[in-house]
DNA sequence: CGGCCGCTTGACTATTATCAAAGATGGTGG
DNA sequence: CCACCATCTTTGATAATAGTCAAGCGGCCG
C-alpha cells in the first residue's frame, strides 16, 4: 500500500497543466473530496486576500470550491513570478511544510479546509485519497516541468497560445466547451506567469483576435475560434507550419 | 509511517537545486544507497549515450555514482529544453511510471539499478530509505519550482550566475569547495538549461570574466573569485545593488 | 597532420521591455 | 442616480536585451 502510493505516480502525456486523471479516478473524485473535506472548516476569502504567505507553515490543506487562487513569488528587487493558479477542484497546500509561494484568491473564493492531521489520517484509512493526494503531487510535478518548457523556449505568442489551450483542456476535461475560456486572473498575472509583461500580453489578444484565433467581448471571456491553429501554437511548432505563417501576415 | 511517508516533505529554504538534506539525513545517506543500490545491478553508460527516452516505461530506478546526466526534451521544431543535470548520489527516476523527457549521459556515467519492484519493497521495508525517497521527489518539485523563476524573470546575466551558485552550493553542501566548480556539460547544455543561446552564454562568462566574478582556464573549470557578488545577481538584486553596477562599467 | 567539434567573438537583427498616454470598467460618494 | 475616481486594459513610440548569422580560434582524435 504504502510502496505503491508513492511511487506510483501517474505523468501527463503532455505538458499540460491538468492530471491527466483517468474516467475512474475522475468520477471517484466528488466522493472522495466531499467524503473528506465537508466536515472540515469552511472558509470564504475575499479577492486579493491572501490564503498563506511564503515561509508560513503549513497548517492546512484545502479544497478550492469556487473561485481561484494564484501563487507567486516576488523577488528582491519587485519582480514578481506567478507559479500557477488553482480552480474549483483542485487541492492546495500539499507538498511541503513551509509554504514555497505566497497563495491569493484572484476572486472571491470558497474553500474547505483539512487539518494536516485529518489528511494523514485519511491517506492511511482511504486508498483511494491517498491516490489523490499522489495524483495531486505528481501532477504538480509535470505541472512544473511544463511550465518551465513554456517560459524557457516559447515565444510570447505561444506562450499565450498554450495559456489558453492549457485551460481549454481543463474545460474539456471536466466536460464543459473547450471553445471558450473564463480568465478570471488579471492580465498581469497571466504576464507573471508566462513570464513577460501585461503589454506584450495585451498586444498577443490583439493579434490573436486579427487572426481570428480567438473572439473576446470582455477582457475575461475568450472565445477560442481558431482552437485547432492555438494547439499548433501551443506545442511550440514554431514556424514550421502555415497557421503562423498567416499569423505574422495578419499581425 | 505512511500517511507521514507523503506528507512529511521538506522543501529546500531557496530556490535551490539540491535537497535541502539535513545533516543527519546526509549522514544517513551513503549507508541507504550502499544498501539498497549495491545489489542492484551496475551499468556503465558512455558519454552522450541514452539512458531513457521521453515516453519510455521506467523500468529502473538509479543512484548515479559517477558522471553526470542531462534531462532534456525536444520541441517539434528542434528547439531542446534541458530540465535538469543529475549528479553523483542522486537518485534518477523516480516521480512518473512513464518518463516526461530523454535522460542522457553528458560524461561516461556510472549508474546503480534498482528495479521498481525492488524500490516498492525497499520503501515499504525502510522507513529511512521511504524519507529518502520522499526527500528526493519533494527535492525534484522545488527544483522545478525554482528553475521557472529562473527562467521566467531573470535576466541572461542573472541566470548563469545562478547557475554557477547552484553548483557551487552543492559544492560546499558535499563538503568541497565552494569557490570552484565543475561544468561537465557543453556549453550547449547549460544555454537549453538557461533559456539562453550558447552565444549568449559565452559572452556573460566573458562578462564575468572580466568582472572579475570568476576565472577559467579551461572552459569547464570555473574559479568563483566574486561568489559574493554572484550570490546577489543570483537571487535576483536586478538593479538595487552595486555589483550590477560594476558589473555593466566593465562590460 | 588534418579535420571536426566546441568555444569565443563580432556585426547586425528582432523580439520584447519600457515609457507614456488614452480608453474602458467598476465602485463609491455626493 | 449620476459623477468622479481608481484600476485595468489597450495602444503607440522608443529602447534594450538576447538571438541570429558569420567567422576565427583552439584542442582533441583519428
Amino acid at each position: 500500500m504504502f510502496d505503491s502510493s508513492l511511487t506510483h505516480i501517474e505523468t501527463p502525456l503532455q505538458d499540460v497543466v491538468e492530471p491527466q486523471h483517468s474516467v475512474q479516478l475522475r468520477v471517484e473524485l466528488s466522493q472522495l473530496l466531499n467524503r473528506h473535506f465537508l466536515h472540515g472548516a469552511s472558509r470564504k476569502l475575499p479577492a486579493a486576500h491572501r490564503l498563506w504567505s511564503e515561509g508560513d507553515r503549513r497548517a492546512q490543506v484545502y479544497c478550492v470550491r469556487s473561485g481561484a487562487l494564484s501563487f507567486s513569488r516576488m523577488l528582491p528587487d519587485g519582480r514578481r513570478v506567478v507559479i500557477g493558479f488553482a480552480y474549483p477542484g483542485d487541492i492546495v497546500g500539499l507538498g511541503s511544510e513551509v509554504h514555497a509561494f505566497d497563495a491569493d484568491a484572484i476572486q472571491l473564493t470558497k474553500l474547505d479546509a483539512m487539518s494536516i492531521g485529518a489528511v494523514h489520517q485519511a491517506v492511511s484509512a482511504d486508498p483511494a485519497f491517498a491516490r489523490l493526494v499522489q495524483a495531486e503531487v505528481s501532477h504538480a510535478l509535470s505541472s512544473a516541468y511544463g511550465h518551465v518548457i513554456v517560459v524557457s523556449k516559447l515565444t510570447a505568442t505561444e506562450r499565450l497560445a498554450h495559456f489558453l489551450v492549457e485551460l481549454s483542456e481543463r474545460n474539456r476535461r471536466r466536460g464543459n466547451s473547450p471553445s471558450s475560456v473564463l480568465l478570471p486572473m488579471r492580465r498581469a498575472d497571466i504576464a507573471d506567469y508566462l513570464g513577460l509583461t501585461i503589454e506584450t500580453i495585451s498586444r498577443t489578444f490583439t493579434t490573436f483576435r486579427k487572426a481570428g484565433l480567438i473572439a473576446m467581448d470582455e477582457p475575461s471571456v475568450v472565445f477560442l475560434t481558431g482552437l485547432r491553429r492555438l494547439l499548433v501554437l501551443a506545442s511550440g511548432n514554431g514556424d514550421a507550419d502555415q497557421p503562423v505563417e498567416s499569423l505574422r501576415l495578419a499581425a
